[in-house]
DNA sequence: CGTTTTGCAATACGTTCGCATCGTAACAGG
DNA sequence: CCTGTTACGATGCGAACGTATTGCAAAACG
């Protein structure tokens, strides 16, 4: 599936995808230890242990290279979670909302990549789409995951339902992810310790 | 209070504080609409309207032009939290955990570039610290208004009191300074508007 | 008035940047 | 084999960068 077909020639057979991908971890490595104002085509070329022509070749310009970047990163988050497709509701609300903390150095890198582009993107509006979607997304899915997990309760008693239900759903949810940023940023700043703050979110989910 | 005396000569007065806060502020609005990747001798020149020189004269390098930038926000930040010093616990509490909601213009401005502040600080050491400092600050005080405002309710019903109290106090300020966070991103990039922030902050504060 | 020191503009310099260009090795299809 | 296309290393270029340097106007002090 990751050779294409199409009319005409197709010399020199090369995963794209991989190369790609090489370069992409590059850039991470590079933003993670220097920052996005540490990024130059010579300095990811260099993690890469690859040549610039390469990179321009693959992303063509700075720009491009730094937005794939992104999105790459929004795809693996949302590939991670998709992973807990049979887990109960209660588990996979646990986890959208609790996966971002770092718990090692290698979700250190990623976390901190992340507030990166969360810094770029108040003043770059192609990396605010991307993040604006990811982050629609992730609130839509807690809002389904409360609803769900709250349907799973009110076997006996009825509760309140329709609109009144399901803002208050929206409001759990926005809590819980508004919440789970603060905490990941201390954590990540070394200000709180990572059980700490899977502590609280987990009281957090428990009380809905 | 701001002519200095030293022993020896001093030629041309003028108001060193005022010519750095002038800098200061053109290097915010930099930053507040480039990011921090924007920041220029040259841009931060232009957008005071004076010359490079003034501003090496002032600072010597552009890492300490950056990290005052920093200072003096977090001391701005301060000036505004002494503002409340005649307030009831609960009022001047939720001033600090909803000053930092951009309501206007302004507002967003000083908080965008406190996020740019805050994204450098995972790489820069000196801006690390300086973040730090303010935020045990936020929150040592967040806990004494929390203490407060719960001693002036337990005039008749007697409270646990002692280790648990502290913990639980420490673990509420934690928790609304990190929603607090969480929303002020949310309002920053308008996935949310100001009045819901802050309302979800009064609430959170309400059930203390 | 003359000396000395500060405040700052101007500019020169070496580095690093993104990007365009060119050359070539490797391979697929005829 | 030959031709066409791709992959990509190498290199050059102009712009922008941070900083060091130089020079001079203005003002305080003797």
């Amino acid at each position: 599936m990751r050779t294409y077909w199409y009319p005409g020639r197709m010399p020199k057979v090369v995963d794209h995808e991989e190369r790609r991908w090489e370069i992409v971890y590059a850039l991470w490595l590079v933003i993670a230890e220097q920052g996005i104002e540490g990024v130059s085509l010579r300095h990811v070329a260099a993690a890469a242990d690859v040549s610039m022509g390469r990179i321009q070749h693959y992303f063509g310009t700075k720009e491009a290279l730094v937005l794939a970047g992104c999105t790459a990163l929004v795809q693996s988050a949302h590939g991670g979670y998709q992973e807990t497709a049979e887990a109960a509701p209660r588990v996979r609300l646990l986890h959208v909302v609790s996966q971002q903390i770092p718990r090692d150095d290698a979700g250190r890198m990623g976390v901190s990549v992340w507030y990166a582009y969360v810094a770029k993107s108040i003043n770059h509006s192609a990396v605010r789409q991307v993040l604006a979607e990811a982050r629609r997304g992730a609130e839509e899915e807690c809002v389904r995951l409360i609803q769900a997990h709250r349907a799973s309760l009110a076997d006996g008693a009825r509760r309140a339902a329709g609109d009144d239900a399901d803002q208050a759903a929206l409001e759990q949810a926005r809590r819980l992810l508004a919440l789970a940023d603060g905490l990941t940023l201390r954590v990540l700043v070394r200000d709180l310790e990572p059980a700490e703050a899977v502590a609280m979110l987990e009281s957090e989910v428990g009380r809905i």
